[in-house]
DNA sequence: TTAAGCGATAGTTTCC
DNA sequence: GGAAACTATCGCTTAA
């Protein structure tokens, strides 16, 4: 064994085995940049569709929880759409 | 049409795609950590592994046409990173 | 004007204002992640914090058009939280 | 205390002092912005510039420690970037 | 003026 | 629990 005591050809092989998979990863997020433009050509806003896609890879639950916790400040800071909150703050005063 | 207007089964295919292929590109980067676990049951440490990769990846994007105007910057700075210059900056201390 | 006519005392000049800016900034966005783990320490939930933060910084109105056009994305999909709309189109379909 | 027991006004204290700081650190962002945009009318090269300042970024955190470990494993694969050698290995095998 | 590519930044997740 | 890496989003710059 040369080099220093490292295995040179396992090292070799390791480096290349994720330089490969590091490449076919790249061609999917390609891919997956080619369908976003393809539905945004076909009139599809790109930017909500990437909150569609997240909203579905969360568990519904979780996401239920998350938004009462979000509700809650935003109802302690007086910035409140509340879904369930009927009146939706109708005074624009607080853009002064 | 229903839905106000949104062609519902083409927003369907879309999601639907970019979901899998959001999966195969998971799939992949957990076939890489893989292979950094491999390793690193192997005696490599998965750290300097990585910047192995890196340093790989970079050094050719490095080697684009705009070296030569990069080059000239770092001279006119005094910072010589050539690796064909045998001669580097004045602080020898590098070597130790 | 040596090193291939590039003026380096101008161009140091220029980086090192650069490279001070960078610091200043780096200095802040250290102190918001220490804003960020106080509140933590006093009870809140970052993470929520965040998205709060960045709900202030929207524009309303844009955000409140974002939010119509993802509803109408969703109850396209047949997954709808919607508010206003009780009954979303009948097509059970997507249980499919 | 009101708003389902989150404490509003404490809320508002951390919200506040983040976007102050978010505010000055886009001022600074901007500034940034503006010496690039001083260097360029001078007849610098901005993204070369980018380049630069980044290169002295990095340069200093790659003289860690590891390097060693990581020269020891960059000659285990036939590659030597090493500043320091002036011979850049004679091994041409990485260009197949 | 807008689209697209790119770079930087922010956020999430994973490992230690 | 803290640090590091990776991912994703966002904004700028540039070219058409």
């Amino acid at each position: 064994m040369v080099n220093g005591g490292i295995a040179g050809d396992q090292l070799r092989a390791f480096v290349e085995r994720i330089e490969r998979l590091e490449e076919e990863k790249k061609q999917i997020a390609d891919d997956v940049k080619d369908v976003y433009a393809e539905a945004k050509a076909n009139g599809f806003d790109a930017k909500i569709l990437r909150q569609v896609v997240r909203l579905r890879k969360q568990d519904p639950a979780e996401r239920t929880e998350q938004e009462a916790v979000l509700d809650l400040y935003l109802q302690a800071l007086g910035m409140r759409f509340s879904v369930i909150d009927g009146e939706a703050d109708s005074a624009p005063a607080a853009a002064a």
